[in-house]
DNA sequence: ATGAAAGCGCTAACAG
DNA sequence: CTGTTAGCGCTTTCAT
């Protein structure tokens, strides 16, 4: 039976205390050489592997794990480049931290509002809320009940809560500029989701009263800052290139038809790129496509997306800070990250 | 501060002992309903939400975690849809046995081989090695040296580890005939990695007696089974398009241009399909292409690809199912899932 | 049905 | 530099 050995059947093999033993392992205290040798050694021959992390837990208070929740299915919030590389910045910051990743799925059923049990029992020194919290979230209000620090990210938080974000809404006025400057004037957005209801399509002037998530809000801010009035707001229920290739066709075949699409996110702008191909429509020739997020997408080859650059990296880090900040006390603050805008081959001057 | 109530003060103002109190939460045991409800009331007033995990991990000897251990960068192993889709069904069925999922990344820093530290001191019952463990792993070592019990994916065990995998020499068996009856004979394979050591290329016949991960040699194995020698196999060093199609940039420019690819995961075969395509070579008029996995790509269209499918969401259940089985101490087990051929529209009679 | 008591394995004061 | 002492918060016999 491993792992049954205690640092007292080490001590006492060793002839010292427990807590001689424990400074042997912990290195947090004065402690002679060659007692510590001996320590390590009855510990080799008793086959000790060092401290056992539940009795160091409750006695730190600290559980040394950083909830990160993400939607009710791995599947699909991992279907989108973003969310895997932010991810993957957030695991590396996190372990830096000597923390883990208990990664935890905000509902328990995909589609059901039952929320997940573990969110109320499961130790956890701070959660990260990825995506997307809304501010009635019962996820947010579980966490919270328990006294649970949050970091939240690109959503809205309550007092205490840290906050990171990106600064979208002057991002897509930039890129709304880019675009006015192109001469163009008939522009159509694709959003991401405004709430979780899963609607596709046209938003009318009262389902735009109602943008629940930050993201496709402050995007859709963003256009209007530049000027722009859109045409036709198409709404997604998920950053994904096949909803991005449905919005592309219902926009792109309508007489009306948009000079510019500027799109809430890459994947759903490459999914517009390619409805205008298949409909046989020349881009930037006859109709300009912009993104938002800076993926690199090499299969849309030889087109390169214009679009609003987020350091994705770079905010799997701050997260990572601000766990850092929570877990010392300090104070938690909002963190704005600057976007950039890069212009690619999507984006021409207006059809004559 | 919230969280600072302890199970004790809920006792002392509901005027019962703690161990009363216990009950009252845990309903493990024979309590009257209406001391229960003292119990809970004050618990209410008190503003205490429930028993710390803390203390009854340590009292129970359980952390109530899986450690699931993924290669060195989390956006490495998650561009494959395969690994999603796997991560997936194993979240749910960690879930439902009521335990956390820690994601660990193997090694500390991407390309190093220092070991992440958190496989030595994080607190684990259990620990899924989700792709690609060779024997010597110095990530397996860790873990069994800290006698944490061990389900590995597609790898190879030791004693007292579960094994869960599929039949991939079978279906890769399958397939080989699939091409044979099709009049194949030159045939061509595109691998994944042998080894960590990211060679891409022809694989020489010294290279071929290196293969330590299972899965490329288990899939080559059943080529050979089939009774087919590959004319050219070729390594890469991860399941990515741009490698497959790189693969077969390479294969279908050579003067013994095989009739027929077969790529050993879904990923690669599309790369090799989309390098058929550029230089114009009709599929599966002049060239055959087939996969492995049985992925949803719809990119692809109006292909689809020929390819031996894998049961994803039932392999993370079964996951799930030796995780459970290891800590109810259950002895562990392999087990081996079956796998289908299912044709596509990529393979068809060798051109004459 | 309830309570008393005994730890789970470790660390951190505080003495010595 | 080392040992003593006292818990961290909880669960679980075992009595009552």
């Amino acid at each position: 039976m491993p792992g049954r050995t205690t640092l007292a059947d080490v001590a006492a093999a060793a002839g010292v205390s427990v807590s001689t033993a424990s400074l042997a392992f912990s290195g947090a205290g004065p402690i002679a050489a060659t007692t510590r040798a001996r320590v390590l050694e009855a510990a080799g021959t008793l086959g000790y592997r060092g401290p056992n992390p539940l009795g160091r837990q409750l006695r730190s208070g600290r559980a040394g794990i950083v909830g990160v929740v993400v939607g009710d299915s791995l599947r699909r919030s991992f279907r989108d480049p973003v969310s895997i590389q932010l991810l993957d910045g957030l695991a590396s910051s996190i372990e830096t931290l000597g923390l883990g990743l208990l990664l935890v799925r905000g509902s328990d059923e995909p589609g059901t509002d039952a929320l997940n049990p573990l969110l109320a029992t499961a130790a956890m020194d701070v959660a990260v809320i990825l995506w997307g919290a809304t501010t009635d979230s019962p996820v947010l209000a579980a966490l919270r009940e328990r006294g649970v620090p949050l970091v939240v990210v690109e959503g809205r938080v309550g007092e205490g809560d840290a906050l990171i974000r990106i600064q979208d809404r002057k991002g897509m006025r930039t890129l709304g500029e880019h675009l006015l400057a192109l001469g163009h004037r008939r522009i159509a957005t694709v959003t991401l989701p405004f709430d979780r209801d899963g609607r596709q399509g046209p938003a009318d002037a009262a389902r735009l009263t109602h943008v629940r998530y930050e993201i496709a809000r402050r995007r859709l801010l963003g256009l209007r800052d530049a000027g722009i009035e859109p045409t036709v707001v198409y709404e997604t229920p998920a950053s994904l290139v096949e909803l991005g290739t449905a919005a592309g066709r219902e926009l792109l075949s309508r007489p009306d038809r948009p000079t510019a699409i500027v799109a809430q996110s890459d994947l759903l702008a490459s999914g517009v790129l390619l409805a205008a191909r298949e409909l046989g429509l020349a881009v930037p020739g006859e109709v300009s496509v912009a993104g938002f997020d800076g993926l690199d997408l090499p299969w849309l080859a030889p087109d390169v997306l214009t679009s609003v650059h987020q350091p994705l990296q770079a905010k799997g880090e701050l997260i990572g800070r601000a766990v850092g900040d929570l877990l010392d006390g300090t104070k938690p603050r909002t963190r704005t990250l600057d976007v950039s805008l890069v212009i690619g081959t999507t984006t021409g001057p207006v059809p004559v």
